[in-house]
DNA sequence: CTTCTAGTTTAGAATCATTATAAACTATAT
DNA sequence: ATATAGTTTATAATGATTCTAAACTAGAAG
């Protein structure tokens, strides 16, 4: 079995209860060793997929919402329309091809920070994301 | 006089013929000296307080499109669904108040970024963009 | 300076992501 | 087993953005 007890404690952890709906959503999010990236479509996809009927999308957006507020997603800073989430929660970096859309992580180690300018007047910094947007060496910029 | 030539150059480049909308949109985005941070409601607002009438969301769109293309504004990365973008169009960083949605400008030299990993296989770094987030001390986040 | 045409503006409709609503359904405490 | 508080769902509402087609205008050509 995929080990339903860890997926029951996060909904539970989260305010949820745990349904049919809501696990399959925390196992496709949770049942993984790599970050997974994904926007609330592609989300809905992959669990309609898993249990073989619709799922409403004012539950996918309650669920990863109630996922997002208690800290195990993160929503990642983008332009365009669409809100993507990531998995990893720790403070870390992307990739960002432009021309598909896709993100890849990158290690907090593997980037580092220096002489960081002064915070505005009693602010406190939250967090940090740097985003190295890369495209093709030979093709112009593309909408996605 | 408020430099028409520089206005209607600047249109010409991108595109689009000066006419009077297109003007005012220019004057308000490029006669200045700051970095000028706006979403499309808040250029519209200004827009329409200095000519005097209404301006449609579409002349807006078209307009910082064709800028935008032209190279001569950019698209900032924030999460959230408006899209802002911005005069400066310098490799730059920002820091974002999650509280107040505002956006304030880092100098590229105050900030330094060492230690960058290999970029995917085929692709160019075409932009580095780093997000501060910022919230005052004592306060929990709040949406926007 | 008039005329013509291609480009522009506009209001409103269409679309897309997201949030709200309210009725039917279900987990779970008792 | 039952009651109830929480959940799911389809659908409506909202908000940002894009599209559309008709009315308007810049500017080229005479």
């Amino acid at each position: 079995m995929d080990h339903l007890k860890f997926h029951t404690d996060k909904l539970r952890a989260s305010g949820l209860r745990p349904t049919k709906q809501r696990l399959a959503i925390s196992k496709i999010l949770f049942n993984r060793n790599e970050t997974f990236h994904f926007t609330i479509d592609q989300l809905k996809k992959i669990a309609e997929k898993n249990i073989k009927k619709k799922i409403s999308l004012a539950t996918l957006y309650n669920t990863v919402h109630a996922f997002e507020k208690k800290g195990y997603l993160k929503e990642i800073s983008l332009k365009g329309n669409k809100t993507f989430f990531d998995t990893n929660t720790k403070s870390h970096h992307h990739f960002y091809d432009e021309e598909t859309s896709e993100l890849t992580d990158i290690k907090n180690e593997n980037i580092s920070i220096n002489n960081l300018p002064k915070v505005p007047y009693g602010k406190k910094i939250r967090d940090i994301e740097v985003t190295i947007k890369v495209a093709s060496n030979n093709q112009k910029q593309k909408k996605n």
